[in-house]
RNA sequence: GGCGAAUUAGCUCAGUGGUUAGAGCAGCGGAAUCAUAAUCCGUUGGUCCGGGGUUCAAAUCCCUGAUUCGCCA
């Protein structure tokens, strides 16, 4: 066989924040690809590092009271652990912040600069002047310059939807110090994107090779622009001290945007490893590479390593991937993961638990494909579908035939004229079994193929144990050898499909390999001429007895598992909900603070009553709001609420709730508003709570 | 506002113009008792998101609307 140069990464976690259920899709996604590929004996690499760059890791740090070094490296290990638990397994797993990253950050810059694409243009940013420093647009707050909104992040307004510069902002403050930022213009570094050589180039690499997965391909062609319309800008890669990072050669006090060397950070794990086990870099990354490089990442990040990246590489003169491998993002029961609903779950938590980390992954495997589809984590359906498919079906099969190869015949499986008759009923029966489905399945990433396949197998296995009933045979007493045929022939069935499962189930397989006393599992390689028979364990090869291999799921695990994560949310920890900088710097700023003192006198101008929701509709051509019917009492109130995103309108009628009766009524796009109803939100629409009074009040009282 | 993707059985999903739309799970009825980890047989269940069109033929192609999710302005 032709032994194939692989490397491949998954996208560096940021190091402020734990690992959840959300990334492990990408981790188990790739580590499944890699263990299929390895099983096959080609020479494959999968590095990884921690993303350990940026503002948010520095001011985390400082918050901790701690150095943002000893942050990334308690961070590290939190993160490494994690991986261990769910089988993720790399070849190394480093760190951006390390000599071999900054080298290729360095020799990267220098070389795009030597090709004149870095250009340096004085840009005006805001600027805190109690903590000194420029401030991301994510860490400075304000009201939003078209609907006034308060408290609204510097890039766009969670009200209206809004997006703006961070300078539009009406009265802005730091998200870091609180003060009122200045405006103050400093020199930043450009990689010169919008050059034609660059324009050029992605053009032509975003469309040819099948680099992308073809909807990522369009969004690039969206992106690009046609020829000639030149729809880039120039990618700011330079940020102003303070900054946790690399200082930019020959520019003192400038530091390299994180999102440039997280990329990068691929290239000095691999180097690392390089150093370590004696490998040849240049070989990977050299213009000329025959070996193949592929990087598994979330949609989200798409833009970066589909134009940014492969961008850089060419112009520094090094290889560029060879297909870029995104995928979609985890819902949880159909919606976005939510701290309050407690489906916000960690990969610790889950760990913690004592779930079986093999239960996930056989799960995500079930629904991933080759696209950037969303997958959704539906919990009933988890435990429904592990529990029949891997316990029911599969395990079932070992469980229900060792039996009588221990007890009856030493441990052996069958030899001889029988085992030729054993390999006869294969090729009758199961000549179907041949790998070449489920291999061509998890080359092109599309697991769910791969095990509806390898599950329709198990259903056939099962049928056939079912019609030549050994229990039967093994009560007639002349009948030995076909009860020994029976049973091994369960066994060779459970061994092939062991084989074909061991990339999504790799601890369990372990067990396996244990249980049938046989050498590490390969991937079963058939020639066009030989028969699938050729494939099975050898005639009158012994097996140890058997023991367990694995637990069903109970759904009050996944109750208490829920419990947990949901008490999570009082927890001080940030938890930030994304990986990688651009994404974190979203997340993890200071508390809104507390408005200004009132009087009651004050408060009491407001008047607030209980109020039943007799009609809530949706609103058309409205994107955030709902229609509701008010009754307070003794009138009824039309009421246009901005909670579509978190509320379903069927569900809300009947409900009481809280509304302001004395607002000023206003009109609207829609109609006339006449009043408003309170909700609790953070800054994510879909995380919005509308107030309930407690059973027992009216339509119609006063809150006081 | 513009562009794109999605919507198929209670659940999770297959199904790229060709019988009467499928699978697994769940449900229901039976069988079996090797399997502490349960299977096997049978069966109920569909407005293929709504509406219109093209075609001998549409889940599939086109138009339009709804909802959801992205990206862009």
């Amino acid at each position: 066989m032709n032994k194939r140069k692989i490397l491949v990464t998954s996208a560096l976690p940021y190091a402020n924040g734990s690992i959840h259920l959300g990334h492990l899709v990408e981790y188990i996604q790739t580590d499944i690809w890699v263990r299929f590929q390895k099983m096959r004996g080609h020479a494959v690499y999968y590095v990884c590092a921690d993303d350990t760059h940026g503002t948010p890791i520095m001011l985390r740090a400082e918050k901790e009271g701690i150095t943002p070094e000893a942050l990334i490296t308690r961070v590290h290990a939190e993160h490494l652990r994690d991986f261990t638990g769910f089988y993720i397994q790399f070849d190394n797993y480093y760190s951006t912040h390390s000599p071999e990253t900054r080298h290729f950050s360095e020799d990267i810059y220098n070389k795009l600069k030597a090709a004149g694409l870095i250009a340096v243009r004085g840009i005006e940013q805001l600027y805190d002047p109690v903590k000194n420093m420029f401030l991301p647009d994510r860490f400075v707050k304000g009201e939003c310059p078209k609907c006034s909104a308060k408290d609204q992040y510097g890039d766009s307004c969670e009200v209206c939807g809004a997006a703006y510069a961070p300078t539009e902002l009406k009265n802005p403050y730091s998200a870091v110090s609180g003060a009122k930022p200045i405006n103050k213009s400093s020199e930043h570094y450009f990689f010169s994107l919008s050059d034609k050589r660059c324009a050029d180039f992605l053009r032509q690499w975003t469309c040819e090779g099948d680099h992308l997965q073809p909807e990522a391909a369009n969004k690039m062609r969206e992106w690009l622009g046609e020829a000639g319309e030149n729809k880039l800008s120039d990618w700011d890669i330079s940020r102003d001290a303070p900054y946790f990072g690399f200082e930019i050669p020959g520019a003192s006090g400038k530091y390299f945007y994180v999102w440039l060397d997280a990329p990068i950070g691929y290239m000095g794990s691999f180097k690392n490893l390089c150093e370590r086990e004696n490998i040849n870099f240049d070989e990977y990354w050299q213009l000329q590479s025959d070996a193949e490089l592929y990087h598994f990442i979330g949609k989200d990040i798409l833009y970066f390593h589909a134009l940014f990246w492969p961008a850089m590489l060419q112009n520094a003169g090094y290889r560029t991937p060879t297909k870029i491998f995104a995928h979609g993002f985890l819902t949880v029961n159909g919606e976005k993961m939510s701290k309050s609903r407690g489906t916000f779950i960690t990969a610790e938590s889950y760990l913690k638990q004592g779930l079986n980390p093999e239960w996930l992954r056989y799960y995500y495997a079930a629904k991933l494909n080759s696209t950037l589809e969303d997958i959704d984590l539906n919990l009933e359906d988890f435990v429904a579908r592990v529990n029949s498919d891997l316990i029911g079906k599969f395990i079932n099969i070992a469980s229900r035939c060792a039996g009588f190869i221990t007890k009856r015949f030493g441990g052996k499986l069958v030899a001889g004229e029988q085992y030729q008759a054993l390999q006869a009923m294969v090729d009758e029966h199961f000549s179907s079994w041949r790998p070449d489905a489920i291999e061509q399945a998890f080359e092109d990433r599309e697991f769910s193929a791969a095990i509806r396949q390898i599950m329709k197998f198990a259903d056939e296995a099962n049928e056939m144990i079912h019609t030549l009933a050994p229990w039967e045979i093994a009560k007639q007493p002349d009948c030995a050898d076909d009860l020994h045929r029976a049973s091994s022939l369960g066994i060779q069935l459970f061994y092939l499909l062991s084989c074909y499962l061991k990339p999504i189930l790799p601890g369990t397989v372990q067990q396996i390999e244990a249980f049938l006393y046989c050498e590490p599992l390969t991937w079963p390689q058939l020639g066009a001429d030989q028969s699938v028979s050729s494939l099975l364990l050898p005639a009158g090869h012994a097996i140890n007895a058997y023991q367990h291999l694995m637990t069903r799921i109970e759904a009050k695990q996944i109750d208490a598992l829920i419990a947990a994560n949901r008490q999570s949310l009082t927890a001080p920890e940030p938890g930030s909900p994304a990986r990688h900088a651009e994404k974190q710097q979203h997340t993890g700023v200071a508390a809104i603070p507390i408005a200004e003192t009132i009087s009651i006198d004050d408060f009491s101008k407001i008047d607030l009553r209980v109020a039943r929701i007799v009609n809530a509709e949706h609103v058309e051509g409205a994107e955030k709001l709902l229609k509701l019917t008010l009754d307070i009492g003794n009138e009824q109130r039309t009421v246009f609420a901005g909670i579509k995103s978190a509320y379903d309108p069927e569900k809300l009628i009947g409900r009481l709730t809280v509304m302001v009766a004395n607002l000023a009524p206003r009109k609207m796009k829609f109609g006339l508003s006449e009043g408003m109803v309170l909700a609790a939100g953070g800054g994510n629409p879909s995380e919005l709570f509308i107030l309930s009074p407690d059973s027992g009040a009216h339509p119609g009282m006063r809150i006081k």
